[in-house]
DNA sequence: CGCATAATTGATGGTTATCAAGACCAGTGG
DNA sequence: CCACTGGTCTTGATAACCATCAATTATGCG
């Protein structure tokens, strides 16, 4: 099992479940292919046919939806352990497109492969259901902030997510979050301009919450953030106790 | 099967899949018990514990997340038919509250009748995905809708999305929509307020775009909403080619 | 009929978008 | 080592969209 123990998607799932030697054999069907793009490429473009999901490796990926007129919306980021574009596979065609934020190495698998999970691994099943249903919580949490939320207080909302999310696999507790987003991108995340993003930033930095480096954001004031926000972690932990027997 | 032919879960469910009688009696069984609430009544506050989901049977709910000050998000409708409360089974607490629309009838069950669908109807397990995965699509539209969309395309959305949603059980192709939301809810849906509800469906119905009375929506030119809106249908279609075999 | 709730309409203000110019920064080639 | 270059970030001025506040009218229900 060594090369499940590299594994970042066996790394992130075993976070929840006690995984046995044939689910992770399942999932290391998953990664069994690699593939390298470079940042700004486009992987999946909406109206796309779907035969392939990934499994990401390295890097940080994009999901986005287009007005005709060029408006831009990012409804989701993608990092490493990430399975990419289950989404997809209620649909014939991609309803989003993919997006490598920075250099990226993907691991993409037939659609097919997740049958046979169906069918022989039903606690695997649960597992992947449960991160769609995982999904839909910070979906609702990002509707949420985006209808009812100033651009401040969006702000905070984003980065004490990312904090939590990244906090799974990154053991080190640390309060420093890395940030390959350009602020044009974090506007289209968030539904603001990058001029906005500018000011807020600025705002949030003048105020003490956070502290800015070159590709680094540091969380000085979570608690006082999360207040701001009602933020509530969906990551760090999740109910298991309906799984089926292993 | 008289029982299952009356469900409104089996009718939504048939318009994806050819069920067999074991998939309708697992489905039946969640049917078994029945509770009315009036309207307006809170059938679930968030960080309730959540040990039962429901089958609607009659009546609209909405789930929604408020923020501590009292602004409002209602992030999803539930009409007859659907499955209410999967998204909170991932968590020990309510994510979201359910408040009914209007008067409402309800099936409670327990979350492990769900367990018993995954070890024995893998079938009915990958539908179950698959209605996540396409609340998720429809999540990330309503995002690009809050982040991107004026008052007046969100308004259209809004109204095509159900329009579509309905479409699946109301047989005869109509184009009118019955509406019981309040304005006020209207604009919890689309982070708006009230007041600009109404200014934006008094400016839609000026323009000819629909058609108001009492308690209904009539769209008029649902072809240029569509195209206002960027609108696309995820309810109609899904792609069930995955599944495993019956 | 009377009451509570919902919808409308008007006046004003705040948050964020837009437009535009300049500063910074990393990488590149001379 | 330095100028060049394209992208990113910042900052300022103005404007649009939607919120807020407040008053009035409409609607539905007991």
């Amino acid at each position: 099992m060594t090369a499940s123990e590299r594994s970042c998607l066996v790394q992130k799932l075993s976070h929840y479940v006690l995984l046995n030697d044939i689910d992770k054999g399942h999932l290391a069907r998953l990664e069994r292919e690699e593939r390298s793009y470079p940042a700004h490429y486009d992987v999946r473009r909406v109206d796309d046919p779907v035969d392939e999901l990934f499994v990401i490796k390295s890097g940080w990926i994009h999901s986005s939806v287009d007005m005709p007129d060029g408006r831009r919306q990012i409804v989701k980021l993608h990092h490493p352990g990430d399975i990419v574009g289950l989404h997809d596979i209620a649909f014939r065609h991609a309803t989003t497109a993919l997006r490598a934020v920075e250099p990226v190495c993907l691991c993409p698998f037939p659609k097919s492969e997740l049958d046979e999970i169906f069918t022989e691994a039903p606690r695997l099943a649960a597992l992947i259901l449960m991160l769609s249903l995982r999904d839909n919580a910070t979906f609702m949490d990002l509707v949420r902030a985006m209808g009812r939320m100033s651009a401040r207080e969006r702000m905070a909302y984003m980065l004490l997510e990312l904090h939590a999310r990244l906090a799974i696999t990154d053991r080190a507790a640390t309060d420093t979050i890395r940030m390959p987003l350009t602020q044009s991108e974090i506007g289209d995340l968030l539904g603001l301009t990058n001029v906005y993003v500018s000011r807020t930033l600025t705002s949030l930095e003048a105020d003490g919450y956070i502290r800015r480096s070159t590709g680094h954001v540091r969380l000085l004031r979570p608690a006082d953030m999360a207040r701001m926000c009602d933020f509530q972690d969906r990551h760090t932990t999740l109910d298991t106790h309906w799984f089926p027997r292993a």
